[in-house]
DNA sequence: TATTGTTATACTCTATAACTATA
DNA sequence: TATAGTTATAGAGTATAACAATA
């Protein structure tokens, strides 16, 4: 989180600075640093961010699935459930369809806070994005989709 | 870095695709993936290969400058070069114009390694960008430069 | 048997702060 | 007094594996 992304000075980079893979490592970050500025309060990384939309936009998924979403173990999915239900932002409901999995949902605050951190994310990601033009954040945003298939 | 980067099915993902944060960590997901593949068998993390490649452009340097450059405390790069050292790659070398700071090297083994792996990481970037055209790769990555301005 | 959630454990990365030796 | 390197410590994040309950 403290990591900067700006050129030294009076350093060579090598190739460095032709690879993809540095070249996404140093937008990503600029772009975590904008979005931890954006968040800055609650104390909301980009996995718990992803989980309260995927929770509002999908209501009584599962573990299981928010992790898959999400690109980690279950256990690591259910970690961040609990931190998300200590807050009171997200809980778990019994389904009676399946007597081992849990329905999450976001509680009301949660939704508000969603709504809220929606709002500020949305608004980090234009003035983040205004580094460039319209046009050109649509180009990126499409190649990007095309490397991350 | 068994993080899946595909979408699941049935998933409503709302505005989340069009926040290019999340497209640049899904993208950066992806390459690491990549990277991580073509480095197979070296235990070498896009950090630790940043160090060897800075090393080679920039022999001499500082403990405290590489971790500038990798946006990394001191003491990170203290043990990133600890483990680049153990595994005979790096070595330190007293400086005569200061006696607090250390000068940082390769090693011939390190030369060769860095070498290869430059090789390979090159070859991976290739493939990697291949998703795209040629112009469309240097377009990315002269937006994605703009952005972590 | 397979899957969900849980628990325990461990590992990696990295930040912070205090310390030393030099400058 | 400021800086380079070191050391110790702690925290976050996440993986793995084993387990109970349920399918």
């Amino acid at each position: 989180m403290n990591r900067r992304v700006a050129r030294v000075a009076g350093i060579d980079y090598l190739d460095l600075e032709e690879h993809l893979g540095y070249a996404l490592r140093r937008a990503q970050v600029a772009s975590f640093q904008a979005f931890h500025r954006a968040t800055a309060g609650a104390r909301i990384t980009p996995p718990r961010f992803t989980a309260l939309v995927i929770l509002q936009a999908n209501p009584g998924i599962s573990q299981s699935t928010l992790g898959e979403v999400l690109g980690t173990a279950r256990s690591g999915a259910m970690l961040l459930i609990d931190w998300l239900e200590a807050r009171g932002l997200a809980e778990r409901r019994h389904r009676p369809d399946d007597g081992r999995a849990w329905g999450l949902y976001l509680t009301l605050k949660g939704q508000r806070v969603t709504n809220d951190l929606r709002r500020r994310v949305r608004a980090y990601d234009r003035r983040f994005a205004s580094r460039i033009a319209v046009d050109e954040r649509r180009e990126l945003l499409r190649l990007l989709r095309r490397l991350a298939t």
